[in-house]
DNA sequence: GTCTATACTACGATAGAC
DNA sequence: GTCTATCGTAGTATAGAC
C-alpha cells in the first residue's frame, strides 16, 4: 500500500488515509514530485480554506498549483485523500507557526491572542487558520481525517495545558479561538467583527494573562 | 416585487433576499402552499444542517420534504434563496428556543448551558443550532444572509447583555458555545467530545454562575 | 509527470403536462 | 401546486498521447 522508499528519509509519508492502494508506483528519489507535491498542497490548501471544499472542484484546486485538474490522480488517488493530505499538512504547520516555543508564557500568549484574533486573519481566510474555514466541512469529514484533527487538538492542548495551568483552561482557549475567527467572518460588517474578536481578546485577557494568573512576571 | 396579501398577516413575507422578482404570482390566501411552505422550511433545514449546503442537491431537499426538484422554484427563485429562507426561519425560532425568558437569570443561563454544550446537540446537528452546522459555509453566504446573521447575533447579545453585565460577556458566550459545539463535533471520539463541552461548560460556570457573580441569588 | 479528451454522473434551473 | 422530462453546465475520475 505504501510506495518502497529508495532513499532514507524523514517524515512519513502515508497519504493512505482512507484508500486502499496507491495506483502510481512512481519512485519517490524524484524530487522534482516532491516539490509539486508541496505546491500543491499549499496551494489547494488556500483555496479550500478560501471557498471551501464542496464548494471547490477538482480543476480549481490544480489550476491554483499551475496544474490540470487530471494530474491530481498522479499525486492522490481522489479529491478526499487532497484534503486529507491537506488537512495533516496545515494543521501541523498551523500549530508551529501559532506557537513559537521561545519566550515567556505572557509573551507567547499574547502573541497568539494578537495573531489569532485579528481583524486580518477574519478577513483572509486563505492565509489563516484550518479549523474556522474548513469548519464545519470538517466535523462531517472521514474518520482518518478526524483523527488527525484530534491530534492537532491534543497538540494544542498538549502545549497550554501546563502553561496555563489546566487541559481545561487550554481547551478553553482553543475553543474561543476557532469560535471568534468563525463568528467573525459570518459578519461583513467590519465593526461587527472587530466587537466579536474585541470581546474574545478582553475576556481572555483577564482569565489567562491577569496579574498573578501565571508563572512569569508581565 | 412582493406578492400583494389578500388576507391580513402576521410576520413578514419578505423571501426576496436577494432576488430580483417573484415569478409566481400565486395568491397567498391558499393555505396548502403556506404550510408546505413550512414544512418545506423544517425539512431542508434538517437536511442542510447534517449535510451542508454544497454538498446536498436540490432533489435531496425536496425529497426530504416529499416534493421532487423542481417544485423547489415554485416557492423560492434559486437553492441560494432556500438558504436565505432557512437561514431567517432557523435563526429566530433557534433563538426562542435557548432563551426561555421565564426563570431567573441564573436558571436560564444553566439552562442554556445545559442544552447547547450536551453531547445530543454535538451528535445531532439536524436537530441543532444552524451556525456550527453551516458554519464555514455561512462565512461566504451573500450579504443577504450575513446580514440575518447580524441580526441574529445582535438578538443574542441584547438578550443577555443586561443579564451577564455586559455586550463583551455576551458575544464571548455566543462565540464559546458555538466554537464548542463546532470542535466537539470535529472529533468522532465521544470522550474527547465530552472534554470540549466540559471544559466549556465548566469555565462558562466559573464565569458567570460563580456565587454574586449575577444578580440573582443561586 | 502532465496534458487533452472523454466517460459518466450530478447539479441548478426551466418547460410543459396535469 | 406538483411532477416528469430535459437543457446546459460542471462535477469526479479515467484513458491515452507525449
Amino acid at each position: 500500500m505504501n510506495v518502497r522508499l529508495q532513499n532514507p528519509r524523514q517524515g512519513s509519508f502515508s497519504f493512505d488515509l482512507e484508500h486502499g492502494a496507491e495506483p502510481d508506483p512512481m519512485r519517490y528519489d524524484d524530487t522534482h514530485k516532491q516539490h509539486t507535491r508541496q505546491r500543491l498542497l499549499q496551494a489547494s490548501a488556500a483555496v479550500l480554506k478560501a471557498q471551501g471544499f464542496s464548494a471547490t472542484g477538482v480543476d480549481r484546486l490544480m489550476q491554483a498549483a499551475g496544474l490540470s485538474g487530471g494530474a491530481l490522480y498522479a499525486y492522490y488517488p481522489s479529491k478526499n485523500a487532497l484534503l486529507a493530505a491537506v488537512v495533516e499538512n496545515e494543521v501541523l504547520s498551523g500549530h508551529s507557526r501559532l506557537t513559537p516555543e521561545r519566550g515567556s508564557v505572557t509573551e507567547s500568549l499574547r502573541h497568539l491572542l494578537r495573531q489569532y484574533l485579528s481583524l486580518s486573519h477574519v478577513q483572509h481566510p486563505e492565509l489563516g487558520c484550518l479549523l474556522p474555514a474548513l469548519a464545519a466541512e470538517l466535523s462531517r469529514a472521514p474518520q482518518d481525517v478526524q483523527a488527525l484533527l484530534d491530534r492537532a487538538n491534543e497538540l494544542f492542548v498538549a502545549h497550554w495545558a501546563p502553561r496555563l495551568g489546566s487541559r481545561t483552561d487550554a481547551q478553553f482557549l482553543i475553543t474561543q479561538l476557532v469560535g471568534s475567527v468563525l463568528l467573525a467572518r459570518m459578519s461583513n460588517d467590519p465593526e461587527r467583527q472587530r466587537e466579536i474578536l474585541n470581546a474574545s481578546k478582553q475576556k481572555l485577557t483577564d482569565m489567562f494573562l491577569a496579574p498573578g494568573r501565571l508563572p512569569e512576571p508581565v
